[in-house]
Formats: structure tokens, C-alpha cells, sequence
DNA sequence: CCATTAAATTCAA
DNA sequence: TTGAATTTAATGG
């Protein structure tokens, strides 16, 4: 795929195909309805968007359209602080949603979203969505399950922040990391800076840059640049295991 | 938290 | 493809 090199906006063109290129998963929401979704006739209610990495489609406080599926790429939801920090509240990768939240009665997001590398979304408007909802209990339903595992996760993240010790935070990240994005050639298959580690743990950049090198004499990770690979997932495992480490999303 | 140095990444020639 | 410029990592105060 190749995207226009120089432009600073957001590429946008409508599109009224079905077919999602990238994504051959069985559980892909869109992929499953791919049907629902493509034979509304509402016009202008879904378009394909092609966002360069670092660029910010979601801005907190913006009214809310509709919501996007990622086709392809990875995706920082995050919201900000009081003091200007940003709190990562997931990371998102194909077949995944952004911008549910705000879905139903909320009129603005509360939420940003930023591309972490190239990334293809498929934009649908709220109308658009309600209609495929209605009209298709299996959307409803696989829509439903992806609501209710969201939640279980977002409950689960409140207790880790308020009860487990930094290290743990850190430690429980970079599984969090491992388990959905995966390994690749011993590194774990998304490249994330210190920074972002620590805005999803709740800590600070120097804190995890410090329980890594620590990790990293403990021979329980490796590191290379931005690149981190888990030597020992097991003993990792068990090191935050009393804090219930039993999601798998 | 900040300052310094080392290291890695990006960019453009 | 290289190396200069920029960004990021690591450490110590």
C-alpha cells in the first residue's frame, strides 16, 4: 500500500466496498458483517481513511460522528490528564474499535486517538452503525462482546494502577503488549517508546527505563533500542500473579 | 525532576 | 547508501 508522501491531511475517500484487504481473522467484526455494513444506503455514512504515523484522528472534546474500525496498523487511545500527562487507556490493532465510547448518548469524546504507525481506518457514522445494528442480531451480539470485554479489561486496569507496585504496573505492560501484539524474531512485534510504557503503566519514563535495565540483569527480558524481548514469560507471570493476571485481551 | 552522554532513528542528498 | 541531524534511551545527581 503506498500513501502520499508529503500531504499533512487526513486522506479521505468514500468508498462503498466491502472488502477489507488486510484482515482475514475470524473474529474481525467488520469482516464477519462485512455484509450489514456495506448495503445501507445512507450516503456519505462510511468512508476509508488513511492516517500517517503520529498523526491524531480523534481529538478529546471533538463532537462525536461515528466510530472507526482499524483495517491495518496500531492505534494509541489515550485521554489526557490533569497536569497535561497523557493516560494510554489501550492500544488498538486491526478488526479492533476506536471511538466506541462514544458511541449512544455521549456527545463528545473523551478519548484521543493517534496512529502509531501508518494506519488505515474505516469510518462509519453513527447512523450508519445503528442501522447495521438493528437490522443484525450477530453484529449486535459480536459488537456486544467486544463492549463487554472492554470493560472487563478497563475494570481490571483500575486495580492494577491503585494496588500493584511500579514494577508490577511495568511488568503487567509489557505482557499486555506481548499477549496482543506478539513476538517476532524474539522481540515483542510493536515498537513503543519508554515514554509510552509508561503512560500506559501510570508511571514515568525514567521509572520503566529503570525496572527494565533491571529486568534486563535479571535475565528476564532483553532489550535493543526500542525493541523488547521477554526471555521468561512464565517468571513474569508469576511475579504479578496474585493481582489476578487471567485477561486475555 | 533535570542534565549529560550514549545510542538509535530519520531524512535527504 | 551514508552520515548529519534529530530523537530517544540510560544513568547519575
Amino acid at each position: 500500500m503506498h500513501l502520499t508522501p508529503t500531504s499533512n491531511k487526513l486522506e479521505i475517500k468514500t468508498s462503498l466496498d466491502g472488502s477489507c484487504s488486510v484482515c482475514k481473522t475470524a473474529n474481525c467484526l467488520i469482516h464477519n458483517n462485512a455484509e450489514a455494513l456495506f448495503n445501507s444506503k445512507l450516503p456519505q455514512s462510511n468512508a476509508v481513511i488513511n492516517c500517517k504515523k503520529g498523526q491524531q484522528f480523534i481529538i478529546e472534546g471533538a463532537p462525536v460522528n461515528g466510530l472507526f474500525f482499524i483495517k491495518s496498523g496500531t492505534v494509541k487511545v489515550f485521554r489526557t490528564g490533569i497536569n497535561g500527562r497523557q493516560q494510554i487507556v489501550r492500544f488498538a490493532k486491526p478488526c479492533e474499535i476506536v471511538g466506541h465510547r462514544g458511541f449512544g448518548t455521549q456527545e463528545y469524546y473523551s478519548i484521543g486517538a493517534i496512529a502509531l504507525q501508518d494506519t488505515k481506518l474505516h469510518y462509519f457514522s453513527k447512523e450508519h452503525l445503528q442501522e447495521a445494528l438493528l437490522k443484525n442480531p450477530k453484529f449486535a451480539y459480536d459488537m456486544m462482546l467486544f463492549y463487554a470485554n472492554e470493560l472487563n479489561r478497563s475494570e481490571n486496569k483500575v486495580k492494577s494502577i491503585s494496588q500493584m507496585t511500579v514494577r508490577e504496573r511495568v511488568i503487567d505492560t509489557l505482557l499486555y503488549i506481548h499477549r496482543k501484539f506478539g513476538d517476532l524474531r524474539g522481540f515483542i512485534n510493536l515498537p513503543l517508546s519508554r515514554k509510552e510504557y509508561a503512560d500506559y503503566a501510570g508511571t514515568t519514563e525514567e521509572q520503566v527505563i529503570r525496572v527494565f535495565s533491571l529486568l534486563k540483569k535479571e535475565r528476564l527480558i532483553n532489550t535493543q533500542g526500542k525493541k523488547i524481548g521477554i526471555i521468561n514469560v512464565q517468571t513474569l507471570k508469576n511475579e504479578i500473579s496474585e493481582h489476578n493476571y487471567f485477561l486475555d485481551s
